[in-house]
DNA sequence: GCATCTACCTACCACTTGGTAGGCAGGCAG
DNA sequence: CTGCCTGCCTACCAAGTGGTAGGTAGATGC
């Protein structure tokens, strides 16, 4: 067995390793104590003195996937550069962050679906202010012609970050659809499901121009909003 | 519906609904049996008389949910008219399914994230033989023009199923982005962020043409031929 | 009358749960 | 050396778990 788990990094942090595996694998009531113990190789007793309780365990768990996410998204928010970019950059980041370890995902959507009070202010405190950045974004987008002009904004945030954080978290269940029978490739199957995935958020955000060479002129959509032709999109 | 709380109605039938509330609510590990028995008014093994074992009860619990699902699913699949308007059947019925009792979204989901492979399992029996049917569709759509060339047909069909369960079933927590603080009405608040769902759904399979008011390639679509369906989910 | 079946009950079981009490080895400061 | 703190341990607890044993009131069938 794995016993050369590094006894070098702290204990606190293989507890919360494991209890994070674990409590994404089969969420926090179905995990106890005693299996994370056994998990970081420690007796009950000896975890409790480093997490006070199951609760706080919990929480560990989740503020330290919380920080983690916060600590990668200013960046992406600030490096923006501008139009189409931006979204890729923070859509791909996201689904980078959230397949790096798909534990992350099953643990958030778990805890949506366990304690969604709890979990909407959490959303309200951490996610908002980084939402309303970007809702803005697309508000302007919007007024460019960049962006289709029947979005809700707000509204479409979130079922953006749903359709990230819920098909991979759901991936090994439902993406059963999705998957060639014959093909070994897990791997590929996933890079599959996730290029769609992508595609269905930009595709229903932004409008369809360049794909059919027309420029952003007379639409029924939306008003002519006088000359607006300065933000042609960037071709590709 | 009836809420016909008394006790005409079968012991059995008040145990299946009072438990797909307490699993969807909070999962099937949290729920004791004798959280079940004390909701229905009975005692625990009372409820272990109508239903052997908890496993016993969640499957028919699950059952339940498929079987009412699978009722409702082949006459949209054959009542499909063309193009736009079956798929808008599809989506909206599937929709109004899930708004009706957000704990089948729920439960669905929380199967999804504790049975994996229970669960894929009884997707590719239940759903695959519909979701060919929808790919086909998509296909012919795509030959056709309506549809952006651009789907991955499968994989387009999973999260579009993912988008509508999850987000419906992660409403209370993580729709908190799209909602407004003054507005009271829960209501409206589920209406406008299901509108944004659909839209999302739409958006992103078809092509924008009529808006850009440009005709697709006319080409006669129809429902599958009836030597094909044979497949058509059948009950469980 | 009498046996049987259904639907429910009380009383109990073995086991697991989260959590506590208290002890023990070792590092380290005075 | 003593005294104290950290980190881990064994031993234990009350409460709750899924599940069983066995009994009983009432309806049904012969």
């Amino acid at each position: 067995m794995p016993s050369d788990r590094s006894e070098k990094r702290e204990v606190s942090e293989r507890i919360l390793d494991a209890a994070t595996r674990l409590f994404a694998e089969r969420g926090f009531e179905a995990t106890s104590l005693q299996s994370v113990a056994d998990a970081v190789g420690i007796r009950k007793p000896s975890l409790l003195y480093h997490f006070p309780s199951k609760d706080e365990l919990r929480k560990a768990v989740l503020d330290k996937l919380l920080s983690h996410w916060n600590q990668v998204l200013p960046k992406l928010l600030m490096a923006a550069t501008s139009g189409r970019e931006q979204f890729d950059a923070i859509i791909k980041e996201t689904v980078a962050f959230f397949t790096a370890d798909r534990d992350r995902a099953r643990l958030l959507l778990r805890e949506a679906l366990d304690r969604p009070k709890e979990m909407r202010a959490l959303i309200v405190g951490h996610v908002q202010p980084w939402a309303d950045v970007v809702s803005n974004y697309i508000r302007r987008g919007r007024e460019a012609g960049r962006v289709r002009a029947d979005v809700d904004p707000e509204a479409y945030i979130v079922h953006a970050i749903n359709l990230v954080v819920s098909s991979i978290a759901t991936f090994d269940s439902i993406g059963a659809l999705g998957t060639s029978k014959d093909r070994s490739g897990d791997d590929s199957d996933l890079r599959r499901h996730v290029d769609e995935l992508v595609r269905v958020a930009r595709a229903s955000l932004f409008r369809q121009l360049e794909a059919l060479g027309i420029a952003p002129r007379e639409e029924r959509d939306e008003a002519p909003s006088s000359t607006d032709d300065a933000n042609a999109p960037t071709g590709s």
